[in-house]
DNA sequence: AAAATTGACAACCGCAACCTG
DNA sequence: TCAGGTTGCGGTTGTCAATTT
């Protein structure tokens, strides 16, 4: 199982050509890639945010060889690569909470993200919108089941339309109830033994859903500590190397270092740069370049 | 089994705020 | 003080996988 596994990317990158995300945009510098990040773009990026800090994203884009503008680079790190990351769906308390917070702050998602440890704002904006979404589906389904109702002379009731399995899916029929009571739930301020069954119907079709969400949370979870675990191996290889240098200790990682070739790779493989500090070595790459 | 729908998520863009020389 | 560069934020879009019809 790959350390990346949860990244849609592998596939990504494969028909990066045909994407819609291609390099066809004037904003992108040319010759700059864009588009899903691939595992070496990954790996390699995880490495200079460790040497370098999360900071000056540019100038890391530019010394780790990754054909990627700052930006990107640091947008990868913060909503997929850092280490704090808590992956997996929301949960229902983390629901209240966003809520709650929303009801507070209003769109200000890195905001409402500090209250969220391990969350970061595009999550929970992207939460947002689906959930919006999904209540703006629901009230105009209810407002045109009411009008048929109402134009209709024979009487059904928005219940039973709702939960006629020919009226739509099952989840529009989940995420009604669960948009009314959620917005009643707004207004009053409280209901939260009913919001936590609602909200577990909203969010998943039950049994099968959540077996997936497990197994993914699982599958998550793992990947993301094997990875952070080969990257303290990689850190364990290189306070290592700065004894004996590359190849010398018979680690996995210091055999197989995790950073593919980049233009400044070579310079900075030579372990005298893991002793010295920003501003020298600022120096010494604008010298090399 | 195939098509349609939905949800989740990654990534881009533009703009504003902040920083630095 | 100011201009240019960098970073952070919110909005938006596109794609894939899962689910439903």
């Amino acid at each position: 199982m790959s350390m990346f596994s949860r990244n849609k990317q592998k596939k990504d990158g494969e028909r990066s050509s045909s994407s819609g995300n291609q390099e066809t945009a004037a904003a992108v510098p040319p010759g700059m890639r864009k588009g899903p990040w691939t595992e070496e773009e990954d790996a390699q990026l995880v490495w200079f945010v460790r040497l370098f800090g999360e900071r000056r994203w540019d100038f890391l884009a530019k010394v780790s060889g990754l054909r990627r503008t700052g930006k990107s680079c640091r947008l990868r790190w913060v909503n997929y690569l850092h280490p704090g990351l808590r992956r997996g769906r929301i949960t229902p308390d983390e629901e209240r909470l966003i809520l709650e917070l929303h009801a507070q702050y209003g769109s200000r998602w890195s905001r409402i993200a500090r209250s969220l440890p391990g969350r970061t704002d595009n999550e929970i904006k992207n939460y947002w919108r689906t959930r919006t979404r999904k209540q703006k589906a629901a009230s105009q389904a209810k407002a045109a089941a009411s009008a048929s109702a109402s134009s209709s002379s024979t009487v059904t009731t928005t219940a039973s339309c709702y939960g006629s399995p020919s009226s739509g899916s099952g989840r529009l029929t989940a995420a009604s109830s669960s948009a009314v009571n959620e917005s009643a739930l707004r207004e009053s301020g409280g209901g939260d033994d009913e919001d936590d069954a609602e909200l577990d119907e909203a969010s998943t079709t039950a049994a099968s859903q959540h077996r997936h969400q497990q197994q993914q949370e699982e599958e998550s979870s793992y990947t993301m500590d094997q990875f952070w675990n080969e990257i303290a191996a990689a850190d364990a290889a290189a306070s290592y190397m700065m004894v004996d240098g590359w190849g010398g200790a018979g680690h996995p990682a210091a055999a197989e270092p995790p950073v593919p070739s980049s233009p400044v790779w070579e310079y900075c493989s030579d372990y005298s740069l893991w002793r010295i500090d920003d501003e020298e070595y600022y120096k010494k790459m604008l010298d090399a370049s």
